[in-house]
DNA sequence: GGGCACATGTAAGCTGTTACATGATTAA
DNA sequence: TTAATCATGTAACAGCTTACATGTGCCC
């Protein structure tokens, strides 16, 4: 079984906006869906190529040099609709910041804290980042079929990171709390034993 | 160099709460920090097996038959330590439904509808999940000291939980209008070309 | 003529899942 | 005695990243 898991429908997907290169894939996955979805090289071409023996994508003119530029076929298309219609398989999660934050008890408050700190610089980052998204999308002329789509996933992305920081935020508070009742009086009740 | 990554810092940080069989490590994982992390037996062993062999955790005597519970030594908190000073690796993002969404178009309104309605559900679920851990944590009443971080964690689940609603609720809407706009009379202005 | 962006492709290797093999204990 | 749960461990292999090898065209 050739399945080469999502990537497949990655690079179908891409192709059925406009023909591309393998790399202008990669930098276009990066560009738009960067926080949802990353192919490395080492999966793109591989695939490409399985695409064109298929028949699902077709090698266009060379640009100037070797580069080849794809276009996706009918059976590509169809192809597509399919993966797309196949049901989510969800990824195991791995949260960095949460299992450190988990066992924060060994790491201490501030450590604690400036992880907390980071992370509410990121969804600030990406918040701007979907902000300047939409406003190219909106701008853009030849996208209308696309473009209702794309911005669900835009909006999802600024829900996504407004939530984290208002988390982040809270989070920080608590923190300090927790700081205070370190070194000066505890608020409250604050026993250790072992 | 053997580093088994992550795995190790999860498993030295389950053992630092309580000593635990690998099988009780899994579930324990799973139950609190199932949105957030996941780990196979296929990791946890010859991780527990191998820390064993450095010295950072240590067997206690047999369960019942060859259910060994192991506990984290003084140089197993160390090591665990310095594993969750090590900056968070961020892991390459890949979101099936977003992916499924952005090109919602090969797709139609009505599957994409479908998608977002489970993943309301989903999210619903979740919100649930958080709200009846944060009340056990709450009357648990051997945490003191590591219960401010699980909250930490708990909380950032409700937040982006609760996001996922409010974007889902909105994606709903928006989906709902393109719908209406390709069988009735559009809404506003739409045009297709091409 | 040097550096950068564009471009392709392969190989090594890690991380992690799944499936399988195995068996004890407990409750119905 | 049968099924479910608890429990351990291994082997196969999928999926993906990284690094490397290689080369072109353009701009300063």
């Amino acid at each position: 079984m050739g399945r080469v898991s999502q990537t497949e429908t990655a690079v179908l997907g891409g192709l059925s906006v406009q023909p591309m290169t393998g790399y202008a894939l990669r930098e276009a996955i990066r560009e738009v869906l960067g926080h949802f979805w990353s192919e490395s090289f080492g999966q793109i071409y591989p695939t490409l190529a399985e695409l064109e023996r298929a028949g699902h994508v077709q090698r266009l003119g060379s640009g100037r040099t070797g580069a080849s530029t794809y276009a996706i076929t009918p059976s590509g298309t169809a192809r597509l609709k399919q993966l797309l219609a196949q049901p989510v398989q969800p990824v195991p999660p791995r949260n960095g910041l949460m299992l450190r934050l988990f066992f924060g008890r060994q790491l201490g408050p501030e450590a604690c804290r400036s992880l907390v700190q980071q992370a509410r610089i990121e969804a600030e980052r990406a918040l701007a980042r979907y902000r300047t998204l939409r406003q190219e999308l909106l701008q853009e002329q030849d996208n209308a079929a696309d473009r209702p789509y794309w911005l669900l996933t835009v909006s999802a992305g600024e829900h996504s990171a407004q939530a984290a920081i208002d988390w982040a935020d809270e989070a920080l508070g608590a923190l300090d709390d927790l700081e205070r009742s370190h070194q000066g009086s505890p608020p409250r009740k604050e026993r250790r034993t072992g």
